[in-house]
DNA sequence: GATTGCTACGAGGGGTCC
DNA sequence: GGACCCCTCGTAGCAATC
């Protein structure tokens, strides 16, 4: 599974790593690219089943028709005792980024055979009952994020999957193993640990929802309660947008009931 | 060297809003 | 119907431990 779709670059003297957008690579018409940091034309590859290896300061390139495997490192988060050697990762990017009209990947794989009312995706042909789900899937073919992290610059798709990844600088841990105290950022890592460390199995089903917990992303507060999430983040931040999907949210539930609802709405915000 | 525990993250499922 | 939000599962990769 790819870990990234970003390419990322050792920004010159400083040597800190940084996510550098497709745009930001020239293609040239012999499938090879140009690197403008260090303004050095990295060689294509001869033989499409070897990507070639790389050193860390340059992309290098393997070949193949309708795209290029590159060779990136992936981010580190930098985060003390965590996984913060560099490792690569090997993915491709297709010239249809540029070219929309050519959709030539993964021909080897065996297609699923779509059901009626199914939608195809045309790049991996993965099989989606709804068009929202494909539209949505086929972001993680476009290699620009639209979610960038502020302190990383790493992208993301999903505005959830920032703010996961943004405890990793701030260091939140909203999931507390009630038994030894241990605390987690995700809740399935506490899952984990409950079930492996203490013995304790989730009464959840496959897929079932747990009880939503409401996390500020600022101080690390945790309530299960709404309105007590919601107190604190008026009373210690109230400048966060939190507060004002809160009060969107109020409004529109208090306007199918009662005019005031709107009302309270608009003096809050 | 193998196993364990954990972190981090890609990606699908589902609800809601506009 | 698309965007947004939140959830979950699965897994790569590492440090610590056995």
């Amino acid at each position: 599974m790819p870990r990234s779709f970003l390419v990322k670059k050792k920004r010159g003297a400083c040597g800190a790593w940084q996510w550098k957008e497709p745009e930001q690579l020239e293609w040239k018409e012999d499938n090879t690219f140009v690197d403008e940091m260090c303004m050095k034309q990295t060689p294509s590859c001869p033989d499409p089943q070897h990507p070639a290896t790389v050193s860390p300061s340059v992309i290098t390139l393997g070949c193949g028709t309708g795209g290029m495997r590159v060779s990136v490192p992936l981010e580190r988060s930098g985060r003390p005792g965590a996984d913060n050697r560099p490792s690569w990762s090997t993915v491709m990017l297709r010239r249809s980024v540029y070219e929309p009209t050519t959709l030539a990947l993964h021909r080897a794989k065996p297609r699923p055979s779509p059901g009626s009312g199914d939608f195809v995706c045309p790049m991996c042909y993965k099989i989606f009952p709804l068009q929202r789900m494909l539209t949505r899937h086929l972001k993680c073919h476009n290699l620009v994020k639209r979610h960038p992290c502020r302190f990383c610059g790493k992208g993301f798709n999903d505005t959830f999957d920032l703010k996961r990844h943004m405890r990793t600088h701030t260091g939140i841990r909203p999931y507390k193993c009630e038994l030894c105290e241990k605390a987690f950022t995700q809740r399935c890592s506490l899952e984990s640990h409950m079930r492996k460390i203490h013995s304790v199995h989730q009464q959840y089903a496959y897929r079932q929802r747990r009880s939503k917990i409401f996390v500020c992303e600022d101080c690390g507060y945790t309530s299960s309660r709404p309105d007590e999430y919601f107190l604190h983040v008026r009373q210690c931040h109230p400048g966060s947008p939190a507060l004002r999907r809160y009060y969107r949210r109020q409004a529109h539930e208090n306007s199918s009931f009662a005019p005031a609802g709107r009302y309270l709405f608009n003096n809050l915000i």
